[in-house]
RNA sequence: GGGCCUGUAGCUUAGUUGGCAGAGCGACGGACUCUUAAUCCGUAGGCCAGGGGUUCAAGUCCCUUCAGGCCCGCCA
């Protein structure tokens, strides 16, 4: 083996890989019928005596811990779901085939078996094994039998040893797969259709963040790996589906920490002839549901503290909370008396905060955020840093825009959908001025987006859902990188070969130009 | 961007005021027909993340680079 290719392969277990083909063995073969997964036999066996079953069984999975008895062979078999205990002696398999076992086979290879149930003299429920064939060898040595798999970084950067490993990382990637099935039905029983709309964006736009930049070479122009699917999801209700979602990748180059990761899933729910107090009580059902799906229950418990998601949640506006956890209301003082109030209290960055509306969202991630714990949507958010939601029916300078925390994070975003045409076009030509201006991740100008509500948007609620912070809270993980199977990592640095050559990827910045 | 912490064999790890780098599992060889972290006997396996320094002597102290974790800041 190449040691520069930093293989895990062992000399040891490719040699019995020869000495196995030497002997005319497949040792990578096909198929096998394999009748019943462990759990199934486990379930159907589960009052067995000592008595040998009278059914065969045949089923398949990876050795976990082989115990050899001289003649006597145990060991624990496991699959997706499972384990379970062999049995296997000289006796039963012949001798050729027992060594056969005995010298070839491995903790960590994948085999078949044949056999009948019954439970030990200690009580463990095993197979008593009849046959068994090699189905996959395994090069690779097993992390440690007792201890596992424990380093966080080898357990991100080989995801496939993590889940052979620990059955509490296959636990949570089971939860995230039902929470995300889940979703799904629940918004197609209520008759939503689900779209796919372009990853690959001309204009990103549906939120604020800086974009990753990629080139079509064929078309011969820049594009963006999308920031949010929001700006064509309301095309589709223009166009007439007036229940939308999608279950977006969504892509920001923004930082990596314990809440975000460059590539992240977000529901973007669109519903036509409603408003956002329709798509809070719409969040609010989903979430609850999930959480009694996944948990069975509507408490959960997150880091130690109790979350209830019984409805009605709490929900208060934004000028509120500011209210009760700062004790001022921004629009009762002059912009000189907040700015006097944030020094005082050490709000961050109040230098920049020219207006009421931007003191109110400052006011209210320094004082109020971190301490909504329970379930709380926050509404009514000014009209400077939501440039997508509808202006307030009542109150001049905010939006019908709301946001749901749960832990102090935050977890839903929705809106009364802009759906006039001449504001959506000033609101937008003001995010570009500021983007011209240096704000990274102010807005591009999406025209033909404009144009689409043109002709005529309905009234419409949106509402977008934080799938991977929702599985962070159903599954109780306090790591983003906990609950995506290949969380971004950076990559390690390759012992410098002398023929190492960049690959001559073309770079973003010089395609662009 | 700032702070704190971590990196020792394939895995899990010990390593004292600086004094020969140790164990268990796994691997390899052997014994063992109801074990289950099986047990018993033996063998091999380490550039202590990389580089530099201090010292008679560095896993240990200092500087630096890399990777990772946690917290803060920033950000949907």
């Amino acid at each position: 083996m190449d040691e520069n290719e930093n293989l895990c392969f062992e000399r040891s277990k490719i040699d019995k890989i020869n000495d196995l083909r030497e002997r005319g063995m497949t040792v990578y073969p096909y198929s096998f019928a394999r009748n019943d997964a462990i759990t199934a036999i486990k379930d159907r066996f589960s009052d067995a005596g000592h008595e040998k079953s009278d059914e065969q069984v045949s089923t398949a999975g990876r050795l976990y811990l082989i115990r050899r008895h001289g003649k006597t062979i145990f060991a624990d078999m496991g699959d997706a779901d499972g384990r379970i205990q062999l049995y296997i002696r000289k006796n039963d398999l012949g001798d050729e085939k027992f060594d056969l076992f005995k010298d070839y086979i491995d903790n960590g290879d994948i085999i078949g078996v044949t056999g009948h149930v019954f439970r030990t003299k200690m009580g463990e429920l095993t197979i008593w094994v009849d046959d068994f064939s090699l189905l996959t060898k395994s090069v690779c040595a097993l992390p440690e039998k007792f201890h596992g798999l424990k380093n966080v970084e080898t357990r991100y950067r080989q995801r496939y040893l993590d889940l052979i490993m620990n059955e509490e990382s296959r636990e949570t990637f089971r939860t995230r797969s039902r929470i995300i099935s889940h979703l799904r039905t629940f918004l197609l029983d209520r008759e939503f259709l689900e779209f796919e709309t372009p990853t690959l964006q001309p204009i990103y736009g549906g939120a604020n963040a800086r974009p990753f930049t990629t080139y079509h070479n064929f078309l011969e122009q820049k594009l963006y790996l999308r920031i949010a699917p929001e700006l064509y999801l309301k095309r589709l209700v223009v166009g007439g589906f007036d229940k939308v979602f999608e279950i977006a990748k969504n892509f920001r180059n923004e930082d990596i920490d314990t809440n975000h990761n460059p590539e992240f899933t977000m529901v973007e729910i669109y519903e036509a002839y409603r408003d956002y107090y329709d798509m809070m009580d719409l969040t609010e059902e989903i979430i609850a549901s999930l959480a009694r799906e996944v948990q069975g229950s509507s408490t959960i418990e997150y880091e130690g503290t109790p979350l209830h998601f019984e409805r009605p949640w709490r929900r208060m506006s934004m000028d509120e909370a500011v209210r009760e956890y700062a004790g001022i209301s921004v629009f009762d003082r002059t912009v000189e008396e907040l700015a006097a109030f944030a020094r005082e209290h050490g709000v961050e960055e109040y230098e920049s905060a020219a207006t009421r509306g931007e003191f109110l969202v400052l006011f209210f991630e320094h004082f109020a955020e971190k301490q909504l714990i329970q379930p709380t949507f926050v509404y009514d958010f000014p009209i400077e840093n939501s440039p997508l939601a509808k202006k307030h029916r009542e109150h001049e300078g905010l939006t019908e825009r709301f946001e749901l925390f749960i832990y102090g994070m935050e977890m839903a975003n929705g809106f009364s959908e802009l759906n006039d045409p001449v504001d959506q076009k000033a609101r937008l030509e003001l995010q570009d001025a500021k983007r011209r201006r240096g704000d990274l991740e102010a807005q591009m100008i999406d025209y033909d987006f404009i144009n689409a509500l043109g002709y005529g948007m309905p009234p419409t609620g949106g509402v977008g859902i934080g799938i991977d912070r929702l599985v962070m809270l159903l599954t109780d993980k306090s790591s983003i990188k906990e609950v995506l199977l290949f969380p971004q990592m950076k990559v390690q640095q390759q012992e410098s070969g002398a023929e190492e050559s960049e690959e001559s990827v073309e770079s973003d910045e010089g395609n662009a130009a």
